[in-house]
DNA sequence: AATTTATATATGAATATACGTATATAGTAA
DNA sequence: TTACTATATACGTATATTCATATATAAATT
């Protein structure tokens, strides 16, 4: 199998199917929200996007797979980030948009309610 | 009906609606082809790509519905091309993408094909 | 008017995608 | 071990998308 090729390059990110990935509003605002934070766990996204638990876990699922997102596992806490080497049309695009459309809805609401769950998820569980 | 508005302002272009149409080869090629070249007849865009008359027929009235392009008609042909009224992040978007893309394929391929159409379809129909 | 060329649309089948609900896995804590 | 929390996946269903084929519209030409 090419799991070494995988772990270290990854495949080259289809343009077609990454725009497909972001053309679904719950999986564009999650990749905006991970543009904008760096880093967040699954329940933090999960709160500060409104949406149940399995349908966030199943996009976040969709974009690991097609690689604009990795992750990292902390106890019971599993974080996710945008890939730190995606192709630069990738990460241009994400930089451009996040610009342009943070201000207006939906995204706008995102950005406060996020701050509130990471507020509240690192003051209850330690830290 | 909606229509003297439809025709002056677009309805506000939706991000995620916007990146599913992307998400489509076809017109994600097409839209890249008529941001390199500004105008494309339908016959011209056809033969560039390799495509049926009805599957580029269809694919354009999406990009038309969802108000990314606009036509033109001349005598018996029929020219797409950008909006010009298009959001700013999503003309920053076509421009870094289009020039990111441009010299890998499928796109690398387009250019020259598109040129050959577009000479094939000027020397054969009057000037 | 009849024909030809360019473009658009309708129809039906195949496939893909999204979602809710239920359940599985894995780590933590008792 | 048992119980609890966080996350992932499976399954069935509803809906959306794509395509090929056939047909319609509209301009140009004869």
């Amino acid at each position: 199998m090419t799991q070494a090729a995988a772990s270290t390059e990854h495949a080259r990110l289809d343009p077609a199917r990454f725009f497909r990935l972001l053309g679904e509003e719950t999986r564009l605002r999650t990749a905006l929200l991970l543009h904008q934070q760096g880093e967040l766990c699954v329940c933090e996204l999960t709160e500060a996007l409104g949406v149940s638990q399995p349908k966030m876990s199943r996009h976040l699922g969709h974009l690991r797979d097609v690689g604009l997102v990795e992750t990292r596992r902390s106890g019971q806490w599993i974080h996710y980030r945008l890939r730190s080497d995606l192709p630069a049309w990738a990460h241009d695009l994400l930089t451009a948009v996040a610009r342009d459309l943070a201000d207006e809805p939906p995204f706008s609401g995102d950005t406060p309610r996020v701050r509130r769950a990471i507020a509240r998820h690192r003051s209850e569980c330690g830290r």
